[in-house]
DNA sequence: TATATACTGTACTGATCAGTACACAACCAA
DNA sequence: TTGGTTGTGTACTGATCAGTACAGTATATA
């Protein structure tokens, strides 16, 4: 197997822009080879079961990414307020400073929320509570801890909504700041 | 013309739901005639412009019922405080306490959103603007009271993506209890 | 160079897509 | 009842949908 896991991996690549920019009923089979650059027998050779097969291994490599380089930072031992640091840093990057979407979010809320239900929860899930966690060993309460995790998922899901919507990415990066500053140790 | 109105306005909240939960390139011609009851030649009589038109008429109720229920109370002379409880009582009740999504959120992610995107915008920047004009009369600064509304917008869309995700709908309702405690004259 | 495996373009399938045509039914005014 | 408008079911259209089949090309190892 000479090549594979390198051209299946820039296939998900491309296959995750395709599914943000157009959600997963919006991303037709022609639509996919035509910005992806891969014919069908290419597709179907690294996807044999299609394009729920295609969703499911960007979502997987989101999850991946985001426990490689967002999760295990705030589980990391040594100062948590790195860790929480580190997260907005790499969200704000990710997010292209609010000109991207996630693409869990879409997944989320367009009709391919219930086949990959499971999937979108446990991301979500384990954002907050990874970032809770952290937000805990600054000396936070659980209650206090948990309340503030929630409330920087959602302001941050909330603003590449609206960031989206008004076409002002600028939305996004107030947020963030805003967000930042609602964290008593790491304000400043 | 005897039916017509009264018809046509059952036709558009039955269709409001349909793309509410399968977005627009999710509610296929079928499924539309299935969940609304209507037939296609009842359809395209009511919009003869298709599937277009019929989001279209959608966003446009959803438009004018928030313009009614939500930001003409904003607006309202008199005590702005009222007003602001008021949005908070409706946007509750309209979302359903978290069980509902935002049709509006869901055009602006899904690859409809280069179709309806003015009218997305315009949606949101008169929640935003509305909101910041209630605040300002509560005594908060031209800026404070911009923040603030765009940090309140934003956490509902965030708490409506996130309930969805997590299939929560407590999540919506501490999101709404700690936006309002984060406005001054309001917080009880 | 030989050969096995990885990869890819193309032509096809049946299902479903949005939209059209039109006959017919329901209704209201005269 | 009659006539005109409003509303609706059904059968169709061509386009596009996801997916299949398979011959052909590239590549890596031996």
């Amino acid at each position: 197997m000479p090549r594979e896991i390198a051209e299946r991996g820039d296939a998900i690549a491309a296959l995750a822009e395709v599914f943000r920019e157009h959600g997963y009923s919006g991303s037709s089979l022609a639509r996919i080879t035509q910005q992806t650059g891969l014919g069908k027998g290419s597709l179907y050779h690294f996807f044999p079961d299609g394009k729920e097969e295609m969703a499911e291994a960007v979502l997987e490599e989101v999850d991946r990414w985001f426990n490689e380089h967002v999760f295990s930072p705030l589980l990391d031992p040594g100062t948590p307020e790195r860790g929480i640091e580190r997260m907005f840093e790499t969200v704000d990057h990710y997010f292209r400073s609010g000109e991207r979407i996630c693409l869990v979010g879409v997944f989320a809320l367009d009709d391919s929320r219930n086949r990959f239900g499971a999937r979108i929860n446990r991301y979500f899930s384990a954002w907050t509570e990874a970032l809770a966690a952290a937000l805990e060993r600054t000396g936070l309460t659980d209650e206090q801890a948990s309340d503030t995790a929630e409330e920087v998922v959602v302001g941050i899901q909330g603003a590449l909504v609206l960031a989206r919507s008004r076409q002002d990415p600028a939305i996004f990066s107030r947020t963030l700041r805003r967000l930042k500053r609602s964290i008593p140790t790491i304000s400043r």
